[in-house]
DNA sequence: ACAGTTCCTGACCGATCGGTCAGTTAGCGT
DNA sequence: ACGCTAACTGACCGATCGGTCAGGAACTGT
């Protein structure tokens, strides 16, 4: 089948999340995966349709995972639950979620993207209305922000790679921590 | 003196962290002040120059606090004082840490970017020198990286915004629980 | 050998980009 | 009244942008 497109869809993904989608020209696309700019917008009808499939798969995932922690209460376990596959849905799109970082809020009006930013947003609700201090919502932020940040910066500056397990590890003993005050009870977050 | 060569930093640096550099042109950067296109590029002879002109005083000071941080030996005292510096930094300057870390790694060769991704540099390299294993450098990654995104996002999503004093207040809190683990002794850092 | 489909290409289009330049307006010192 | 300068503008330039279109090469089934 036509790899063509799947590797239109990589090198795209990885420029957007790099340069910025405005940043990128089909040209420099074409260019990369030794095309021509007309050959690109052959398998992709336009820009715009490239950054959709570019993206799809990542927010189609979000969905479910934010779908799985509605549906249940939040308890430690359910919360343990969605930490780990919030870890593995950072790790694994990478450049989707630095994409989505950088370039979220200016992009507004992509289709695509503004469904991904209503996850967002679903995903602030969510924790705003399980949160009660200022404090909480905030070290919420920092722990889902930063660790999103964290292996974007990474890739991105070119610093050293860790081993993919040691990272997964840290990240989830560093979320866990981050999230433990957390919970039903109210009292359990002193200072 | 002239008050819109200011007027056009404050537009543009707010748009640049917005919509990208890339994604911004002169002529929106115009109409925002409500000037002719010709009128900015008078006074600021390039696009580059205004970028220059919006990020500088931001550079300075970080170059200062990275300074201060690298004369003296990294005491509980000193660590301290430079988490309490590097939040007011990202506080008072908020679109400049935004544009940085949504655009710093795709705006190389601009002189000014460059400059402040070497500041970046310094200050991972000096915290990858005093730490030892990769949880903590990730822990200090995501504390700091995370604390400048949760600001960007949350006035870039128009997110409530929560009082400054306690915002300042909850991020020290948190940065400094994030990084206590962090110093001289090695063993302190049990799991 | 023929037609059909897939994949790809160069030439071309209008729009917009950053930037140049000649010229206009307004204020200020003399 | 005069000239000087700062602030500003519209017209224009080459380059590049995303996108269209007619057509060529390669592979298929018949």
């Amino acid at each position: 089948m036509s790899t063509s497109s799947d590797d239109l869809r990589s090198i795209a993904l990885t420029e957007f999340a790099n340069a910025g989608y405005a940043g990128t020209s089909l040209h420099r696309i074409a260019d990369l995966a030794g095309l021509s700019k007309s050959s690109v917008l052959y398998h992709f009808s336009s820009k715009e349709t490239l950054l959709e499939a570019a993206v799809a798969p990542a927010i189609r995932r979000m969905g479910e995972i934010l779908d799985a922690l509605e549906a249940e209460s939040l308890t430690p376990e359910r919360r343990r639950a969605f930490l780990v596959e919030f870890v593995d849905f950072i790790l694994q799109y990478r450049r989707e979620v630095h994409m989505f970082i950088n370039q979220g809020p200016s992009l507004v009006d992509v289709p695509v993207i503004d469904r991904g930013n209503e996850l967002v947003v679903r995903l602030a609700d969510y924790f705003a209305a399980n949160t009660t201090s200022v404090e909480e919502k905030m070290r919420f932020g920092i722990a889902l922000g930063g660790a999103a940040y964290m292996l974007c910066i990474q890739e991105s500056h070119g610093l050293e790679a860790a081993p993919v397990d040691e990272t997964r590890a840290a990240l989830i003993n560093i979320l866990t921590e981050l999230l433990a005050p957390m919970g039903p009870s109210p009292e359990n977050r002193a200072r």
